[in-house]
RNA sequence: GUGCGUUUAGCUCAGCUGGAUAGAGCGUUUGGCUACGGACCAAAAGGUCGGGGGUUCGAAUCCUCUAACGCACGCCA
């Protein structure tokens, strides 16, 4: 259905257009003086110019021409050139049980759905997730959830770094320790065992050691490149090896990304676009992209426009090799094969954007992509401490993801043990749905492409602009409806009457907004602004609840009003925070 | 060096296509507990929107110069 401040601007621009001015003018906005009106138009002073008149009379015409109309219930002309705007409780009434009855909360599903495609920019196998993984996750989880709401079909994909020097290194390394397994045996031929040679922990160990070893030797640093090439050429045991971190790795990440209740619909590595690799290099040198620079097969992305350098991007390195750059055509080619995606959107670091830059543009010049397939940087800022330096465990490790996450379960725990005297079971359910939501929350509500400083204290607190707050407020809503229908009263819709009070008009105000900041948040990929609507939501609605009492109130009628606007904002809060990627618990 | 980004209250951040007196939270100060859940509500103090110039009836927002900080710049991912 349409969004209300297109029902207001309607009626404002039909005013403009039977005074004889441009009906454009008329676009309404949301006041920034409630003081003074809900809406406001700022039309006639644009208009002063074309019509050669004073703005101050533009508005007093068009005002004339609002008085008596049904959606207004005040319209006034205020120096310079305002149009003072109020709306009346029955239209707002009106309004908001047509968004109750609405089965999509009155946000309308895309007329030509598009594929998208999210790419989480890769995790690596047989390395931990650690707290920079976290971003991506969430927020591409957010985006996923929007899109889909908005009536698109969404794929994430995951996108697992399985093809580079990581593997040669833990592959080396696995050697030095157990030379005598079977698939360091060239002339073996046989079945390879089923059971992996190592646990995930232990392979969580053996990359780091690795990592290091090379970086002081080069000669291990060798062995390992030359296991790279080996796994890349296809390797039989190197392979079975490859095959057997990656269920190990794999196993892991779900249960960990499980937990921050993220999933993927497809869990494609770098290696699956290995195969389109050769051809990809044959077809760009065929049709003259790609050329021989220094050894290495390379493709020119420079644009007249641009302001600085951008290097070319680098298809196969001088030893034959694939790159990141490689890997992520070859996958483009993969996705246009399988999805005809519309849309590719990259939700990773901010400080990629060159690379995908050169990925973009090389795409599009060797017509991977069609003309109109949009390729989307979502680049993110990186997660500080407190000391506004990248988020580090205490003794200055990489935080853990799984560490962090039990962390601010245990904080969450603790908390509501001693609000309360609940069940301990309970108790740790409830520690987690909070906890998500105070990690989810403190993420989201800062703009993705920030920096943004992770204060534990801060995220945990149930008071100010928190995931906790958010919850407990809906927690409350649950409580009252509950009590309600215990008492024998049953929530209906249909009811909602014009406002009693100013809070009640305001809440009323803020819950019609939803189709509103749905529909920004998935154009402008923002869900941030999904955050400050919840919390603006939450606000509004805690005023209300405040200053009146529902249970007691005498008037039935009356009551069955606000228990529809109560049951209305809780579907608005529920679903909202669904968007973002958590939920609430019926207590806390 | 070149390019990109950031700079708004003591701290952490919003600010929609330019609009009236730039908004929140935390912290500070103050008021409200017979609780439909006080994990709440109400109020006060606190800002030359990094600085200069320009466009405009009107600028945190657009243009330009400049400063500080961060990041990226061919065979890592």
């Amino acid at each position: 259905m349409k969004k209300i401040l297109d029902l207001i601007s309607q009626e404002v621009m039909n005013a403009f257009e039977s005074c004889g001015y441009d009906s454009g003018y008329g676009k309404t906005g949301i006041s920034n003086r409630p003081d003074l009106c809900e809406y406001q138009c700022n039309g006639a002073m644009a208009a002063k110019k074309k019509y050669q008149k004073a703005p101050i009379m533009i508005a007093r015409e068009v005002v004339e021409k609002l008085q008596g109309n049904p959606v207004f219930e005040q319209a006034e002309a205020v120096n310079p050139g305002f149009i003072n705007l109020r709306v009346s409780g029955a239209f707002l009434a009106d309004y908001l049980k047509k968004m109750n009855g609405d089965e999509n909360l009155s946000v309308e599903k895309a007329a030509q759905p598009e594929t998208i495609i999210i790419d989480y920019g890769g995790a690596n196998v047989a390395k931990p997730l650690h707290v920079g993984h976290l971003r991506s996750a969430i927020i591409g989880e957010s985006v996923k959830r929007i899109g889909r709401f908005a009536g698109h079909r969404v794929i994430g994909d995951v996108h697992l770094g399985d093809w580079g020097l990581q593997m040669g290194l833990i592959i080396t390394e696995v050697k030095k320790r157990h030379p005598e397994l079977v698939y360091f045996d060239d002339s073996y031929e046989g079945e390879y065992p089923a059971e992996a040679p190592f646990t995930i922990s232990e392979l969580e160990e053996i990359y780091p050691t690795a990592s290091a070893k090379s970086k002081e030797d080069p000669s291990y640093k060798d062995e390992a490149l030359e296991a790279t090439a080996r796994l890349q050429d296809g390797v039989r045991g190197y392979r079975a090896l490859w095959q057997h971190i990656l269920n190990v790795s794999i196993a892991d990440l779900k249960k960990n990304y499980g937990n921050l209740n993220v999933e993927f619909d497809l869990w494609k590595k770098e290696s699956d676009a290995q195969p389109y690799i050769p051809d990809m290099a044959e077809y760009m040198k065929k049709e003259g992209y790609a050329y021989q620079d220094q050894g290495a097969l390379i493709v020119d992305v420079k644009e007249e426009t641009d302001t600085k350098e951008v290097p070319p991007c680098i298809i196969l390195k001088s030893d034959g090799a694939a790159l990141y750059t490689t890997t992520d055509l070859a996958t483009i080619i993969d996705r246009m094969k399988e999805y005809q995606p519309d849309e590719i959107i990259y939700v990773v670091d901010k400080r990629q954007e060159m690379h995908f830059t050169q990925v973009f543009r090389c795409a599009r010049k060797t017509k991977l992509v069609n003309d109109d397939t949009k390729l989307k940087f979502l680049g993110f800022g990186t997660m500080n401490g407190k000391d506004g330096k990248p988020f580090k465990t205490r003794e200055g490790g990489v935080m853990r993801l799984e560490r962090l996450i039990a962390d601010i379960n245990e904080q969450m725990y603790k908390k509501i043990t001693e609000n309360h005297e609940v069940d301990p079971d309970e108790a740790r359910e409830t520690a987690k749905l909070v906890a998500l939501s105070a990690i989810k929350y403190g993420d989201l509500s800062n703009q993705a492409s920030k920096d943004y400083i992770f204060d534990t204290d801060k995220f945990t607190s149930f008071e100010g602009n928190t995931g906790p707050y958010i919850l407990y407020t809906i927690v409350r809503i649950k409580s009252i409806l509950n009590k309600y229908r215990s008492g024998g009263g049953t929530v209906e819709k249909g009811c909602m009457k014009a406002p009693a009070n100013d809070s009640e008009k305001a809440l009323m105000m803020e819950t019609a907004k939803f189709n509103s900041v749905i529909s920004q948040a998935y154009e402008e990929t923002a869900p941030h602004k999904i955050c400050s609507f919840i919390y603006d939501l939450s606000n509004a609605f805690n005023r209300f609840y405040h200053e009146t009492k529902i249970l007691s109130h005498e008037d039935k009628e009356q009551q069955k009003s606000w228990i529809e606007l109560l049951d209305l904002t809780r579907e608005v809060l529920e679903t909202s925070i669904d968007l973002l990627g958590f939920s609430a618990p019926e207590r806390m």
